[in-house]
DNA sequence: CGCAATCTCTGACCTGAGTCAGAGGTTTTC
DNA sequence: GAAAACCTCTGACTCAGGTCAGAGATTGCG
């Protein structure tokens, strides 16, 4: 049985398994998710956005839900236009009932097993969010002036700013926008969200440089940073760079870490950078 | 965040990331399970049966498949109440596309990975589909000459017949049914089939003696063995049982070793059966 | 042989989930 | 102040999935 024909075992069984779990009760699915969703109150407007529902549907359950008195939806005052969904005391109870279930089914499929066994599922569960999620996120090359790309260089140099015992200085170390020409930079990005960035960039003497690799908190521990690392590698590799440089800073262990690993080799700084205090090349 | 809370987090962000992939294709999810379902041919009956379908539903589906030339309802030979469905050369080929399709969209779903990445994957799903059959199976005192625990005794007869050099003498060894009254025998059962057993059954010194410890070996590497024994340590104690023993074939090497690290100590053996050269005792 | 059991089919009905085209308010913009 | 934009609601409709009661055909059994 191959790698795919495995995976799609487990899909089988575990959806099989998970779908016997008490997911909305006797409530209608769509009531209960709408009713998790509300939470503490809502715009019907938002409330479409998360769930995609269409108006004139999302009309229809809540004023189901309202009858049952679960759920009361008024103008919000200010913009009459727009109206809000709130629980009510019931609409509360109602939900905090669905969600006890919830957790009362799941702990009966946890009961048979022991603290030790619980555990490895457990892990094996986050090491499998882990690696869906890394699969999800797609890398894209963007202009290194486009919104997406400046965000992620704005979050990059608001987090060296208080990584650098001495600080970081953006405005003099950050690449400057509209000014990456022989290049290429790379954005990563997580269900629309950007999570990520790298560039490369040509030297004159033809050799490439490595730079702004960064991985936003949120994706942190995905293996992220390495699959940003080879891609600029292939990239470059394509474009016809042989050599490439970066240089990094010292208290960036864990970056340090990642470039060893991925086969660089220190070499001597090669720019005058204040935070570079070290410098890594690999041949391509 | 609770131990319930993350598998439900987990069970969350899995059926969503999974909910996107390619099941039914446009075909009707249920006409996609059917034709799944027939495969090489099958009596309607057994079609209800395993897939849960009202007799009714059934046949409008059925129909539906046929006026689409991709299946064929005929009455069965020798017994024309009976009617069985088989494929087309149009219904093989939509089954194959179908496959197909699903196939490529979880193969869309790993490609961004690497090898190893893809084999941490893998191996994680195995370990949740272990665990969860695992915390499915039940285990329930049954009595010793119900058909369920004679199925495992013969099972189990007829396993150490081909493992022990010198064979198995099952009528002379194996517990006779309806013998067990002092004791409990303890049948594990997965979705309706008996995959284990195991019996505790009091000596007139007050002690106890465990036998016939048993895992089909459909269920072998889940961990069944050693939750049938603390179950029947459980049990025993609570009957007032402190001394348990047990003996056993030196060729039964899991075994041992199971009984070793469960904390039993080697005894020299106390009954003159020639299957159990080795015999061990805890005390509870 | 006749009756009961077995199996499948048909018609009638239901629910959840969703789409679509307007109608009718409210606010913003010019 | 009027038109445009925005938001929600209503009515009409669709589809998948499913249940239920009985009709009709066939077979097994006494």
């Amino acid at each position: 049985m191959d790698e795919i024909e495995r995976v799609r075992d487990f899909n089988r069984y575990y959806t099989r398994r998970i779908g016997v779990l008490h997911l909305g009760g006797d409530r209608p699915f769509g009531e209960a998710r709408l009713l998790f969703e509300i939470g503490a109150g809502a715009d019907l407007r938002d409330l479409r956005a998360r769930l995609g529902l269409d108006s004139g549907y999302l009309s229809r359950l809540l004023r189901s839900l309202s009858t049952q008195g679960l759920v009361t939806v008024t103008p919000r005052p200010g913009d009459a236009r727009v109206r809000t969904a709130a629980l009510t005391e019931a609409g509360r109870t109602a939900l905090a009932d669905l969600e006890e279930r919830s957790r009362a089914s799941v702990a009966g499929l946890l009961a048979p097993l022991t603290p030790p066994e619980r555990d490895r599922l457990l892990r094996a569960q986050a090491e499998i969010h882990r690696l869906l999620r890394l699969a999800a996120i797609t890398l894209t090359p963007v202009a290194d002036s486009s919104p997406a790309a400046r965000a992620c260089l704005r979050a990059y140099a608001s987090e060296l700013v208080t990584r650098f015992p001495e600080g970081y200085d953006a405005d003099g170390a950050l690449l400057p926008p509209g000014t990456l020409h022989d290049g290429t930079f790379l954005l990563a990005t997580e269900e629309e969200t950007p999570v990520g960035c790298g560039l490369w960039q040509r030297f004159s003497d033809g050799a490439a440089e490595i730079r702004h690799l960064w991985v936003s908190p949120a994706a942190r521990g995905l293996g992220l940073a390495r699959r940003l690392l080879t891609a600029l590698e292939t990239d470059a590799a394509g474009h016809g760079v042989t050599t490439l440089r970066l240089g990094t800073h010292s208290s960036l262990v864990e970056a340090i870490a990642l470039y060893r690993s991925a086969g660089y080799q220190e070499i001597p700084p090669y720019d005058d950078s204040p935070y570079n205090q070290l410098a890594f090349q690999k041949l391509l």
